[in-house]
Order: C-alpha cells, then structure tokens, then sequence
DNA sequence: CCTTGACCTTCCAGTAACTGGAATGTCTAA
DNA sequence: TTAGACATTCCAGTTACTGGAAGGTCAAGG
C-alpha cells in the first residue's frame, strides 16, 4: 500500500506520516521504486497513533504507549501509569485555562466596546486593580 | 535600569526581555558600555506583556494591545474585539480538553493498572470499540 | 511513443515562544 | 588584582508538524 492509501486508511496527513517513519515511530517497507510500502499492520499502528494522539498524547508517550501495544507480555500498570500522568496534566491544563477564561469574560465584559479610549481591559494589564 | 533589576520588577526572565527585544515588542536604550537600559515605561510596559502573556495571549496579540494601549486615542472596541476572540479560543480549548478528559478519565478508570497484560486503554486506541 | 496528471521521493525552511549554553566583556569590592 | 556577579552575542534545541521546491514514477489517452 502506498503512502496516499495509508494516510487515507489511518486519517493522517502523508506528511506526518513521512515525519512519524523520520522520527522512528514506524518503519514501512520499501518497494523497488523508492516508495514506501505499508502493510496492513502498519496501517494499523498508524490508526493507533491517531487515536493516541487525539487523546493529546505527546509523541514520546505514543513511541511509549506504541511499544507496549506490541509487547504482549506489557503490564497494564506500565499503561495506566502513562495515561494516568497525562490525565494530570490535562486537568491542571483546564484549571489554567479556566482561570484565564474567568478573568478574560470579566474584563470583556466590563468594557464597553466603543470608540472611546477607556477600557478595563488595558487598565487590568497596566496593573490597575479591579474595581469592586 | 539593568536588564536584571527590570526582569526582577516585571517579573520575567532576563532571556525573555532579551528575545522580547529581538522581536521588536520593546527598544530599550543602551549604556556605553552596551548595557540594556530600561526606563520606567520600559519596565511598565514589560509588566503590561507579563500581564498580558498570563492571560494566554499570543505575541502578536500583545504586540496589538501593547500599541493599543500606548495610542490614548485608541477605541475600546479595538481592544475588546482582540480579547473575544482570544476569549473564544480559550472556550474552544476548553471543550477540546474536557473531551479528552472524559475519555481518558474513562479509559484510565476501566484499567485495572495490574500485572497483567490486558488494558482497555490500548484496546481503545487499537481501534476497539468501548463496552457498553 | 509521447505526454499529461496524479502519484511518489528528498530536502530545506518555517512555525511559537522561549530556553540553555558557550564564549566573552564589564563592573565592583576586597 | 582578582574573584564574582553581572552583562553581551550567537547558536542550537524544543514540539509536532506543515509548506514548498525540485525531481522521479506510473498509468491512461492520443
């Protein structure tokens, strides 16, 4: 199978493809001419570091995560571990993000909008205190 | 003002002000001997991008506000536009990590995290279908 | 047989926002 | 004078691709 089909097939651009076999994730065969063949469970491994990745998976933890899918004696320990770590960090990512959020609406909505120059927004990063 | 005691009072990293400088976002003078120096607007406006950058904006979006906030006869409306927006992408970011979250929530709480080879996480990026 | 178009290849550069480190220069105080 | 704490520039690395150029390959149509 060439590159268009398996990139087809796994729902990744040909692109990242190329850069996942560059950077070792994969290693597909080669056929006479040059180009690279993909065999089924290539195919396969390419599904599974979509998937990965969707989840927000760094590459290191799918190169991780990829290898104990092929080792059949892996622990199911050695996954969670990984995934659970991840979970952590997506959380403290959304509490970031939340408390962006919250200061962000508050002061959009505090400012007028108009084509006058004050503007709460400004003030707060100037270094005003909000008003109560 | 050296560029050590200004990183000390806008709270950023000496390295920081220098690459901020490269990119244009400030223009310190210099000392003869070819030290940076800051004024007080320097080091106000370099706490005005701390500010700003906490808030998750981009560069270019701080560069917008930092001229927005230096023009007095800027409208408000300019700033808030800027801001919606970046408070829009937050929201969206939000979503995407709450999605993730659940799943790997899922995933995680489903592995027994033991011994044995059997994972409901790699089940799940291999491609299986969850149980119901 | 030739051409056209859709494939494929490699290689280089750019993205965002720093961060680390090397090699070197300057200032201050004992 | 010399040690230490500053400062300077420049280069490379980070993450995970993405775009583009220059060129090779293949199948179908004329």
């Amino acid at each position: 199978m060439n590159i268009g089909e398996a990139a087809e097939a796994a729902g990744l651009p040909a692109k990242t493809i190329r850069y996942y076999e560059e950077i070792g994730l994969i290693t597909p065969g080669r056929t006479a001419n040059g180009y690279r063949a993909f065999s089924a469970r290539d195919v396969h491994n390419l599904a599974f570091l979509a998937r990965a990745r969707a989840l927000g998976f760094s590459i290191e933890d799918c190169r991780a995560l990829l290898a104990l899918y092929e080792d059949t004696s892996r622990a199911s320990a050695d996954v969670k571990r990984i995934a659970q770590r991840h979970l952590d960090e997506i959380e403290e990512k959304i509490l970031q993000l939340r408390e962006m959020r919250d200061t962000l609406a508050r002061l959009v909505e505090a400012c007028r909008g108009n084509h006058r120059p004050d503007c709460p927004i400004l003030a707060s990063m100037s270094g005003a205190k909000a008003e109560a």
